[in-house]
Order: structure tokens, then C-alpha cells, then sequence
DNA sequence: CATCCTTACGGGCATCGTAAAAATT
DNA sequence: AATTTTTACGATGCCCGTAAGGATG
């Protein structure tokens, strides 16, 4: 079982096709064909179905211990690369929509790259290396971590914490309130955002509350055309406060309880000495708001 | 970076010497010191010290990456072969020294095969199918999970849960208490009994004190030894109450302050359908003490 | 000088590409 | 019939073992 198979066996699966994945690959289809005939020999089970081109269910299986071994992979290699380069003089960060929050974007040294990137791409991108640093923003309890998929490996730091709240079109019967309880609204009208705001299925997750059904779903990372939707009246989002009061024709309502708040936290590799990511990850570590429990 | 290469270079740096993993590997003292160069000119590094064979910092630092990604190699291999087989007829499980607890032992069916195995080496066990299942110990709060290495491809659920106590010998001043509040006994004279109770590095992580440090070190796996040093003065120690209690020349406190308990996991790669394994993780998923938080 | 690692070299085997055959829609 | 995967086959090159050469304590 060559990581060489599996990434080929990764390949064919993501593009439904030998043919493809060769071309992507740079193999002859031949090569490709050979590859999975020897993997399935390997392994004693077909892995593939052909015509249509999907994994079998012991395909599936494969697939979920192949991609995050080849991402691991990549990450040693890339981390041996770093190791050899030594600090790099500019910094490159991954970030999802909301993460950049005012206290980040202060500290982030000029001349910077930002990436941005969905959840499930941030950890990916430093530990392929193609970032140095990964913010990643979500919603969890005070003392909870962010659950961020793939994070095994690195180390993570919270970097900044404000309050959430629901996004109500003006007008709405509970926009006078001054606060609010999410379970009140499990059952009302939500629009999933999940590449946007907080993903409804980690509100349910992390409040322990069922419901938040998605009613309406958008796709993308544009916060404008979100509060537009909410302001229409399409539904209701949950959103970091600072961001879902800023939105014109809607109001924001700060959630209470559960006690979930909206957080953002750093992901990096273990760091050689010195280099802007690291200065930046001393900079994120003073405290703020949230004083640093005694170690 | 071939998987090959890196089984070789783990190898060699576990035995400290070329011609030593060559002949538990099978290969050539040849043929590992090929391998070896093709790994540092494939990463432009040096990796080992020859002379003693040493890893370099930057073969520390691979070694980091390259065991988890062998270990999960070898757990896809063992999942695949698995699915083939279909479920086992015999149990096997791999279990730390204080996880085989009342309730499970009595759930445990006869004839089932029990691998007695440290903190460390229970993940590994499982996913590479030399366990079915897995059970671990360890001090937790009630609400988080346990700390459990290399966990991170595993589904994992509560078994039991019992107060933890501090053993102490008899005639000690605090052995007329009821209970105790755990961070009076920050800075006592403490047995580090890794292998057998509680680790001292655990409970400090875990009720967030500092302190504990170990005064005395015990390795191995045997309570009645670790008993005997306590009752002979050679420290506390911590252990779950009910082993605590039963142990001669010593009294056992119960600790209620922080409020962390001694529980019992079970860890498990995605089962199929039937078979011996499944039914016990059903019946140990029957609420016992802790009545299940709703979903 | 004994031990251990490295280098040189040759043979076997795996792997890839070309090309033709088979299968499925 | 067209598209796509499989199989056959030959060449290239990788990888391992044998054996000789260095380095080190």
C-alpha cells in the first residue's frame, strides 16, 4: 500500500474518472488503471466501482484514512522544507471570513498575504505549508476549544472573543429585546452560511440544543448579501455581534445563554526562533479581554 | 519520501544502529543505509548522527510526523482487512491496569482475550486490529473527555466513572477527614505511579494546580506494591476510590475538590454490522451512574 | 583492530508507456 | 459507435544484496 497508490486512488475518487485523474496526475491512464488494480489486489477488495467511476464502501473506508495520511504527508515534507529555509521573511495566513477581526488585522504586520479559506481548508494549508499562520474563527463555549477538523498536529492559541448574536430583519417581534436565548429560536426560519457566519450544525453542536434547521442555505463568504437576505425577511443567522450590528435594515440581538461566544484562534507549527510569525504569535499572546487562566 | 524509508529510519532510530534495524527489518545494513541517504538527499537534511546513530534536530522533528503517519498506515491496512473478514467470533481487548473496572468485567464475554497494556500503546493497539476494543483510565472533569494519545481516528465513549481518592498511610493527620480539596495537597510528598494510578502530569493538567511533583517514582503496573509504599510513607498517591479503599495499612479520601473523577473509556475503530464487539459497546452504552447528557 | 557505516556494482523486479483488446453506455 | 477501462508487452530504472572500502573508537 504506496502513499503513491493512494494518492492516485484519492485522485480517481475526486474526479470520477482514470482518464482525470491521469491527466491531473500526470500518468498515463494505463498507470492509473494499474495503480488501482494494484491496491485493490493489495488490499483483497474492490475499491472502485467503474462506470460510474465511486468508491465501494471499503473505498470509502480507504478514503477516510488515505486523506488525512497524504495531507500529513505533505505536512512533514513540508515542515522539513521550513526547517531547511529557516524564518521566512514575509508572512503568508490562512484565514476564514470572520477570523480577521479588528484586534488581528492591527497586529498583522504590513506586507502580509492573506488567504482566504473555508474551516476545512485552514489546518490543511499550514500544515501543507502553504500558510505559516491559521486563523480560524467559531462558536464555542468560554472555556471549550474551537473544534477545527484535521488540527491534530498543530498547536492553537485563542487570539480574540467577542459575544454573538442573532440577525433579525427590522421589524421583527423580537427585535426590541436587548438579549436573547438561542434555544427560544430553535425552531424559527435559519439560513445556513456556513462559509459565512457559524455553520448552524456547530450552533448545535456547541449549544446542545436541537432544531436550527436550515431553511434557507447561501453559499460563499459575502456577509452584505447574508444581511440582505436576513433583512428581506429569508430567515434569521447567528453572527459575531460586532459584525451582525453593523449590517443595515436588520437588527442584532446579543445571545445569553447558552454562554457561546464567538471566538478566533491561531494554528501553527511548532516555530523555529525567530521570524514575523512568531513575533505576531508573541503580539496575539498578550492577554485582552479574556484574562489567561493560571497555568 | 517513500513510507519504506521512514519505517526504516524509526527503526533505526529505535535501535540506535544501522546493522540492528537491518536484521529486524529484514533487509541489509546495506540496504538501511541506502535508505537512510535517500531520505536525507529526498529532504536535503541530515537526519541521524552516525557515531553514535543519533536523530538531528531536524530527524526529530520528522520523527514526529513519521510515527503517527506509520501508525495510521498500518490502521487503514488493519481496517481493510477487517471489512474482509468480517466481524471476529473472539473478543480481543486492550485495556490500561485500572480500566477493567466492575462493570465492565462483568460485561466482558467469557472467553474474550484481555491485553494488559500502558496509556501510551492502547490507541495504537486498536487501530492497528490488534484490539478490538480499547479501554482506558484516567482523571478527567465530568464533563470533558479523557486525554487519551493518538485518539484522533477513534470513536470514543464513557463506561464508567467513580470518585477519585488520595491514599494516604494510615496515622496521617489527614486521615480522619471525610474528604479533601486536592490543591491543599499540592506541595505533599507524592508517588508518581504512572503505569499504575494516576500520573501526577495528568492531574496536574487536569485540576489546573501546580504542583505534584514525584517525590517517589514507581513503574509497573502493581496497586498492591504501589499500597505497600504508601503505607510505608513513601508518599500519596492518587487512585480510584474503590481500588483505594480496599488496600491494606492505608486509608483512602475522597477527593471533591476540583471536581474531577477517575473514568473509564472505551475506543473503537467504526464497526461493522454484528459480532461480539458491537454488542459490548451496546451494552456498555446502557446508562449506568451518569445519566446521558440529551443529544 | 574490530565494529560499524558507506560506496560500488550487478541482477532482478517493479513500474511506466505504447498499443491493442474488452466492456459499457 | 464512442468512450473508457483493462490487458499485453517491452524498456527503463529503481532497489536490494554482495562485496569491498572507509571511518571511528
Amino acid at each position: 500500500m504506496d502513499t503513491h497508490l493512494l494518492r492516485t486512488f484519492t485522485a480517481v475518487v475526486d474526479h470520477g474518472s482514470f482518464s482525470e485523474a491521469a491527466r491531473v496526475l500526470g500518468y498515463t491512464q494505463s498507470a492509473v488503471s494499474q495503480h488501482i488494480a494494484a491496491l485493490e489486489a493489495d488490499l483483497a477488495t474492490p475499491l472502485l466501482t467503474r462506470r460510474p467511476v465511486a468508491p465501494t464502501e471499503a473505498g470509502a473506508r480507504l478514503l477516510e484514512h488515505a486523506r488525512p495520511l497524504l495531507l500529513r504527508l505533505d505536512a512533514a515534507r513540508a515542515d522539513m522544507a521550513r526547517l531547511g529555509a529557516g524564518p521566512a521573511k514575509t508572512l503568508t495566513v490562512g484565514c476564514t471570513p470572520l477570523a480577521l477581526t479588528g484586534r488581528l488585522a492591527a497586529l498583522l504586520p504590513s506586507g502580509s498575504t492573506v488567504r482566504m479559506v473555508s474551516r476545512a481548508e485552514v489546518a490543511g494549508a499550514v500544515m501543507a505549508g502553504e500558510a505559516d499562520l491559521g486563523f480560524v474563527d467559531g462558536a464555542a463555549a468560554p472555556s471549550d476549544p474551537l473544534p477545527v477538523p484535521d488540527a491534530d498536529a498543530l498547536t492553537t492559541a485563542p487570539v480574540a472573543e467577542e459575544p454573538l448574536a442573532v440577525l433579525l430583519p427590522a421589524g421583527h417581534p423580537l427585535a426590541t429585546r436587548s438579549a436573547v436565548g438561542l434555544s427560544d429560536l430553535a425552531d424559527a426560519h435559519w439560513i445556513d452560511a456556513p462559509d459565512t457566519g457559524i455553520p448552524l450544525a456547530q450552533l448545535r453542536a456547541t449549544a446542545r440544543v436541537d432544531g436550527f434547521r436550515p431553511y434557507t442555505v447561501i453559499d460563499g463568504t459575502d456577509v452584505l448579501a447574508l444581511g440582505a437576505l436576513v433583512a428581506a425577511g429569508h430567515g434569521l443567522t447567528v453572527l459575531p455581534a460586532t459584525v451582525a450590528e453593523a449590517l443595515p435594515g436588520t437588527v442584532a440581538i446579543r445571545i445569553v445563554t447558552p454562554r457561546i461566544a464567538h471566538r478566533t484562534e491561531v494554528l501553527h507549527t511548532r516555530l523555529g526562533e525567530g521570524g514575523p510569525a512568531r513575533a505576531l504569535i508573541a503580539a496575539l499572546a498578550q492577554p485582552w479581554r479574556v484574562s489567561p487562566r493560571p497555568a
